[in-house]
DNA sequence: CAGTGAGCGAGCTTCCGCTTGACTT
């Protein structure tokens, strides 16, 4: 039996450390905290100094189980948590748990999983810091305070199954306060001049400075530059640099993989993981930019023999993060000698993206020259601008350029065509073009994240659960939205005439953004009026002051607990038992054919609208519709709400069958036969005649029809079918994609099994796959990569 | 894949952070 027992957090550090250290040293993880409050209310005893009970999780208790025996059988047991407050506490409850021994007891910590860092660790052993621990009991303490006493305030006063918390309701009020920013946003547009020159056969464009509010002056400023003479009054050439971005953190990563690659950020994460279980990549949860030394060196190495000494720029970055703790490196490959991976596509990108990011941050500087030429106006005090630039030397441009959140128009890195000072410049056309100015953006996941990020709210291992939580409360909804067309007005100076013309442009089109629900604007308004502090953006800031000053000793955590929970629970009582019921109701108007009061309110089955009051004795039901989906309680207007009860709304009879018109959960739909027909968006369902439902009823048909391309003798419910991207094939549930090099219509049964193995899904999740599979995969897995043995080594061989 | 929208008031819900695996013939 082995004289040492590690305990670290995760399988795949252990499996790693197992490697550095001798045959004496058994590691095992413990899979982070192995126990927590007890479930119920009573798991704090708030009368009696907040005293906590804890409780194994049932999850933990096998492994806790083995920890124990193992622990009695080692002469010395190494706690390898984290270096920071949870890790700190994952110590502590294992030694409280194991029984351990202070004698036989080691705490050791490490910031990277590299050989020099673990042997030093070994070396330096430590006792398990109390006040740490401490800090933790009181952010554990008080979360579960704030959760478990504000939730059901929001089941009394708003709604059943709420909750709240000190992250995810200040999470909810950013997406709230920002929606609420967008819609009273005063749109205002200006004209904007652009003047073309044709300098030696190519273009160049020059813009003016100041922009005009209205037409007229725009149309003024043409009319005085009608003949004018253009000439280069200025000309500077500026020599400029650009600093590459500093290695991934969770958030920076999870903002990038939105950015270039769409991914969400739970998407991102689950990715991440497998890349980091297959040793490819260092550990994802993580706030910290630091690289080791190690990596430092390997990167310099590569750099150097790939790209040349002049690209490498060693670089130790710095985290600017207060709330930053540090323990783990930042993201980056295991191996720079690993440029490409198997693994799946998503793998493969996400990999891609780390490593490049990873590299360039140790590359050097790329050196730009600026030049910026001044056109002046003969008779006018106005000058134009033009800008350009040209790169000298690309350094880390050459592997990795960061993306921006900022949407628009980028006019960077355009090339001037050679200049002179004084030169005269050859007008093409001068155009005004009307702009208008543009709201801050809606929050994607990641956008969100990296704003929670700055207020220190949540951590890497929380961002992504988080943005899950609000949504499957329905407090926030990821969607599209369809833009708005918009009239602008573009005034042309070409060839002495001007020329009027007006345009059309989208607006206000959202790709996979949150937007909040009525609930989430409903409880974000409830809980800012009664409980202020909880929702104030410096809440989490401030306590965290409180948690390091409890960390260093300064601080007992249950005064600190204590000081707090007076006040707060003062105030929970108070508003569970006097407050308002928080409903949304609004009156919209009256309804114009019979003068019945019109109002929006949530129901049971959410928002909708209701002409008429409520259910008085002797007189009519109130009529009711539901609101669509992106119309909120505090926007919709009386002739939206209207509208909703124009459907469904009968539009003629086919066959003897009535055809009616709706709006359903995927949108516009017809019904006829009761069969669904949905009507695409280039139609009006509220217009839509019953010849065009006809036809739609007759295309749906056709297609029906000809959805079956293939059935197989072998096996009923293996069938080729013609879908909305081609035809793809079908089993039971399941279906797949049919390479590009194959013909659907061709294929044999044989072929067929062997495209579902390639595509694999998961291997037990049919029977089929599975009764051939373990053959195969045998084989394969010698010929697979030396990469961690995993199962799913028959999906990637290729 | 929409017709609903109230109630005698049972017994339930809920937090944040640390880590992965996910019933089997």
């Amino acid at each position: 039996m082995a004289k040492n027992l590690v305990i670290v957090e995760s399988p795949a550090k252990a499996k790693t450390i197992e490697k550095f250290l001798g045959s004496d040293y058994t590691v095992k993880s413990c899979f982070g905290h192995i126990r927590d409050l007890a479930k119920g209310d009573e798991a704090i005893d708030v009368k009696n100094n907040f005293t906590p009970s804890y409780e194994v999780s049932d999850d933990k208790k096998a492994i806790v189980a083995e920890l124990k025996k193992l622990s009695k059988e080692a002469e010395i047991v190494w706690l390898a948590s984290d270096e920071d407050r949870e890790g700190e506490a994952i110590s502590w409850h294992l030694s409280e748990v194991l029984k351990l021994d202070d004698a036989k007891t080691r705490r050791i910590v490490f910031h990277e999983i590299t050989k020099p860092a673990i042997v030093k660790a070994i070396a330096n052993p430590r006792g398990i810091d109390r006040n740490l621990v401490d800090a933790q009991q009181a952010r554990r303490v008080l979360d579960r305070l704030v959760g478990f006493e504000l939730s059901p305030v929001l089941w009394k006063k708003v709604k059943a199954n709420l909750s709240a918390g000190r992250v995810q309701s200040v999470a909810v009020k950013l997406i709230v306060d920002r929606e609420r920013e967008i819609n009273s946003f005063n749109t205002t547009s200006a004209f904007r001049v652009i003047a073309r020159f044709n300098v030696g056969g190519k273009q160049m464009d020059a813009e003016l400075a100041k922009r005009f509010e209205t037409e007229a002056e725009a149309q003024a400023f043409l009319e005085k530059c009608t003949g004018a003479k253009f000439n280069i009054s200025n000309l500077e050439v500026k020599p400029a640099e650009k600093t590459p971005a500093p290695p991934f953190t969770t958030s920076t990563l999870q903002q990038e993989a939105s950015r270039k690659l769409g991914y969400g950020v739970s998407t991102t994460m689950s990715i991440a993981q497998k890349l980091y279980e297959n040793g490819l990549i260092t550990y994802m949860r993580t706030d910290s930019v630091n690289l080791s030394e190690l990596a430092i060196g390997a990167a310099k190495k590569h750099i150097t023999e790939t790209f040349g000494e002049r690209y490498s720029r060693p670089m130790r970055y710095t985290t600017k993060n207060d709330s930053a703790q540090e323990a783990h490196e930042a993201i980056r490959p295991t191996y720079f000698e690993n440029v490409e991976i198997d693994g799946t596509n998503q793998e493969k990108r996400l990999y891609d993206l780390i490593y490049k990011r990873a590299i360039a941050s140790q590359m050097a500087k790329a050196q730009i020259e600026r030049t910026l030429a001044t056109v002046s106006i003969s008779g006018l005090p106005e000058t134009l601008l033009a800008t350009g630039e040209v790169l000298k030397f690309d350094g880390f441009l050459k592997v990795y350029l960061e993306s921006t959140d900022e949407e628009g128009d980028d006019e960077n890195s355009k090339m001037l065509p050679p200049l002179n000072k004084g030169e005269e410049l050859l007008l093409k056309n001068m155009e005004a073009s009307q702009r208008y100015t543009r709201p801050a953006a809606r929050y994607t996941e990641a956008s969100l994240v990296k704003k929670m990020e700055e207020l220190g709210i949540g951590r890497p291992s929380t961002y992504a659960p988080t943005i899950s939580t609000i949504q499957k409360r329905g407090y926030v909804i990821k969607e599209d939205r369809e833009g708005k067309d918009r009239p602008f007005v573009v005034l042309t100076l070409e060839k002495e005439k001007i020329n009027r013309e007006e345009k059309s442009e989208k607006f206000g089109s959202e790709k996979s953004k949150l937007f909040p629900s009525d609930i989430g604007m409903l409880v974000t308004d409830f809980l800012s009026k009664h409980f202020e502090q909880i929702m104030d953006y410096g809440f989490t800031a401030s306590v965290e002051e409180e948690f390091d000053k409890i960390a260093s000793g300064q601080l007992v955590w249950n005064k600190m607990i204590e000081k707090f929970y007076g006040p707060f629970h003062i105030g929970v009582t108070k508003t569970s038992e006097t407050a308002e019921r928080q409903n949304a109701e609004r009156l919209l108007g009256n309804d114009p054919e019979s003068g019945l009061p019109v109002y929006v309110k949530v129901g049971r089955f959410g928002p909708f609208a209701q002409i008429g009051e409520n259910s008085e004795e002797g007189k009519e039901k109130p009529r009711y519709a539901s609101l669509r989906s992106g119309q909120l309680i505090e926007t919709i207007t009386l002739v939206e709400a209207m509208d909703l009860f124009k459907l469904p709304r009968v539009i003629g009879n086919f066959e003897g069958k009535d055809m009616k018109a709706a709006i359903g959960r995927f949108g516009p739909y017809i019904m006829h036969d009761s069969k669904f027909i949905s009507i695409p968006k280039t139609d009006d369902v509220f217009a839509i005649t019953s010849e065009r439902a006809i036809e739609l009823i007759e295309s749906k048909r056709i297609s029906d029809a000809n959805k079956l391309i293939k059935i197989f003798a072998e096996d009923e419910n293996v069938k080729i079918l013609n879908g909305r991207w081609g035809p793809y094939i079908s089993r039971g549930k399941d279906n797949f994609k049919i390479p590009k090099t194959q013909k659907a219509d061709e294929l044999k049964y044989s072929d067929v099994l062997e495209i579902i193995k390639a595509e694999g899904k998961s291997e037990t999740s049919s029977k089929a796959a599975n009764k051939t599979a373990p053959k195969k995969v045998a084989v394969k897995k010698t010929a697979a990569k030396k990469t961690a043995a995993k199962k799913s080594a028959a999906k990637k061989a290729k």
